[in-house]
DNA sequence: GACCAGGCACATC
DNA sequence: GATGTGCATGGT
C-alpha cells in the first residue's frame, strides 16, 4: 500500500537525519524573503544576502519598502540573479502593502487555496515559492515540490518520470495524512537526502537510507 | 573552466 | 501546450 510506503520512507529519513527544523529563519518575513532568494540558488549564498539585509536593518516589510531597488539589489547580490530578485521582492512588498497594509497578520486571514492564488498572481512568485511560503511561513498543509524532491522521487521510482509539479504534489498529498508539520519535515528531509545522496552530477547511492527500498510502488497510486 | 545550486517569466514555435 | 533562454553569484 502506497501510504505505508511513503510513511515508511519518512520514518527512515527521520531516523537517519533527525528533525530538520525548517524553515531556517527567525521571522515569518525572513522565511518569505529566503523563499524568493533561494530560487535556483545555493542556500549558502542566500544566507549571505539575508545577513546583509539584517545588517542594514531591512529585514522587515517597511525596511524593504523604503529601500531603493538598486540598493536592495546590491544587498542581495551574493544570492545571484540579484536584479530580478530585487524586483521580485519589491513586487511582493507592493502586494503586501497594497492589499494588507504591509502586515502578514492580515495575509494570514485568507484560506489556503485563495492565498495560493493571490501569491501566484505576484510576478516572480511561482508554484514552488508560493507553496514554500504557504507551508513554512503560514503553516498550511501544502507539500512543496522542489528540484531535490522531484529528483529523489524519480530516482527512487516514487513517480513516473514525466510527472509534473501537480502530479508530484498529488502523490504526497493523497498518500499522507494532511498534516503541515509532517509536510514540513518530510520536504526538508528530502532536501537533505538530495544534498547528501542524490545530487545531479555524482549520485552517491551507497549508504543512502533508501538504498534497499523495493521499487515496487503500485502504479495506480502514482 | 565546466558544472551546479531548495525557479521563474517570457519569447517563440 | 511544449520547448528554449536569460537571469548571476559562489562552491566543487
Amino acid at each position: 500500500m502506497q501510504r505505508k510506503n511513503l510513511e515508511q520512507i519518512y520514518k527512515l529519513l527521520l531516523e537517519r537525519f533527525g528533525r530538520q527544523g525548517w524553515w531556517p529563519g527567525e521571522t515569518r518575513f525572513e522565511i518569505i524573503v529566503g523563499a524568493v532568494l533561494t530560487q535556483n540558488t545555493n542556500w549558502k549564498n542566500v544566507e549571505r544576502a539575508i545577513a546583509n539585509l539584517k545588517e542594514a536593518g531591512c529585514m522587515t516589510p517597511a525596511g524593504l519598502k523604503q529601500l531603493e531597488i538598486g540598493e536592495l539589489a546590491e544587498l542581495i547580490r551574493p544570492a545571484g540573479y540579484y536584479n530580478i530578485k530585487a524586483k521580485r521582492l519589491k513586487n511582493f512588498i507592493g502586494w503586501l502593502f497594497d492589499n494588507y497594509e504591509g502586515r502578514l497578520e492580515h495575509v494570514e486571514q485568507s484560506a489556503t487555496e485563495q492565498l495560493r492564488g493571490r501569491l501566484l498572481s505576484i510576478n516572480g512568485i511561482g508554484r514552488e515559492t508560493a507553496d514554500s511560503i504557504l507551508l513554512y511561513a503560514f503553516g498550511r498543509a501544502v507539500f512543496v515540490i522542489d528540484a531535490y524532491t522531484a529528483r529523489v522521487a524519480f530516482r527512487h521510482n516514487l513517480a513516473y518520470p514525466d510527472s509534473d509539479y501537480e502530479m508530484l504534489q498529488e502523490l504526497f498529498a493523497s498518500n499522507l495524512p494532511n498534516d503541515a508539520e509532517l509536510f514540513n519535515e518530510y520536504h526538508a528531509l528530502f532536501v537533505e537526502l538530495g544534498k547528501r545522496y542524490c545530487s545531479r552530477r555524482k549520485p552517491k547511492c551507497t549508504g543512502c537510507p533508501l538504498e534497499h527500498l523495493p521499487h515496487t510502488l503500485e502504479p495506480e497510486y502514482y
